[in-house]
DNA sequence: TGTGACTTAAAAGTCATACGTATTGGCTAC
DNA sequence: GTAGCCAATACGTATGACTTTTAAGTCACA
């Protein structure tokens, strides 16, 4: 095994989680639990518990005397870093990159406007320094590097909004630039251009021009809309 | 006990959960599982069972010789539909809906704006049925029935947008709109201005007008901040 | 006195088993 | 063909014993 987690049961959620987000099983498939305790060789008491878990986040439903049952996508808890984890691990990565891209376009420019007015000193400083980061490490093949600041730097915006919704996506936009660093198979270095924008948006933020960060923030998002749109119809 | 649910385990979460999203148990309050047990007068199983799933919202981490402590707030997943209705239901309601107002009011034009595009018939004319639906109840205390076509009215505008992270914001949307109305105490008849604004976005939603579906809806938003800016500073 | 290694005990983790219980699908009777 | 009964099934719960991890206390030694 390569990773057995922290306990029997996430090792159980390790494998079916990614096979029931792949859609291994399709929904209206049924598990039953001592199927699953004889094939992963562990207890019925430690299926039970992932089965709970997966539960809790609308994947599969349990019912008596029928079995656990997975159901409809539309259904999943797609907010879940988990389960956002498994899906983009999965087949359909590219439109979930999508999906989570289009919903970035709509929160960190508003995000972006709340961090010019409530961004600390603090913030400010480590936005300016992950910007320049950014310009450090944006050329020459330095794409892990780049990637670092990259994220760090979306994730100090979130955070500095002020705003806990905005925050916790950090997690989110850390997959979904990790995601497009490693699958995507980004031969170039990173356009110039946006790395320009983060530079600008670390500006604004400092002076406090809300309206500005907001729309530059919103190009950058523009940007990586057609980005994808160049990768995949 | 007013609900059982479906199973014992439910019923300690329906206990535990809002109890910790309340702040009873602070951040690095420990709990252990045969007291719970004991407590909650059911097996040590159950109890494992529903920690568990309290722990895949990162409301709590259990580990070994020290027992479940509860996370710290910046930590849970405040996406999962279930969290948000324990922490709606508990002490920090204003501020709780201060943030879900801000996160539909970059979301929803964005959603609207697609929707205007992506919108079949049958959601065009769901949603002017809605948008008429609201006009009909929108005056002489006919709150519930407003409420209603209002969650209705989001719920299509979110799902017609084609992105299914966007579409799984139609609970959280439906949460808040009943919180506002139930527990907000709204006396009077909604604001005609907002009502107007509905049937606007759906005429053009319906005539694919994306910009103007998109503005329309932020207005929307903005009114439904300065609502809260009124209630609570 | 301070530091390191060793021991201990507390609490979660796992398992096997037995029994409870709701639900489904078929069978019978009308 | 329909209504209602019945039994098989798979989840739900309880229990008790055992294992594993690890915080914390203890003791020897420098």
């Amino acid at each position: 095994m390569t990773t057995q987690g922290r306990g029997l049961h996430a090792h159980v959620l390790e494998n079916l989680g990614p096979a029931i987000a792949a859609g291994e099983y399709p929904p209206g498939s049924v598990l039953r639990t001592d199927e699953l305790a004889q094939r992963f060789e562990v207890s019925r008491t430690v299926i039970r518990e992932a089965v709970r878990v997966l539960e809790s986040m609308h994947l599969v439903e349990s019912r008596r005397r029928v079995g656990v049952t997975v159901r409809p996508t539309e259904q999943w808890n797609v907010y879940d870093p988990q389960v956002i984890r498994w899906r983009l691990a999965g087949t359909d990565r590219p439109h979930q990159l999508r999906s989570l891209t289009v919903l970035r376009s709509a929160v960190e420019p508003v995000a972006a406007g709340l961090a010019a007015r409530y961004a600390t000193a603090e913030q400010c400083a480590a936005l300016t320094e992950q910007a320049l980061g950014m310009v450090a490490s944006s050329r020459g093949q330095q794409l892990e590097a780049y990637l670092v600041h990259d994220v760090a730097f979306h994730r100090i915006v979130l955070q500095a909004s002020g705003n806990e919704m905005f925050a916790r996506l950090g997690d989110v936009v850390a997959e979904v630039l990790s995601g497009r660093t490693h699958h995507q198979v980004m031969f170039e270095d990173p356009d110039p251009a946006a790395v320009t924008l983060h530079v600008q948006v670390a500006e604004a933020v400092r002076e406090g021009n809300a309206i500005r960060a907001e729309e530059l923030t919103r190009e950058i998002a523009v940007g990586a809309l057609k980005e994808l749109d160049v990768l995949a119809p």
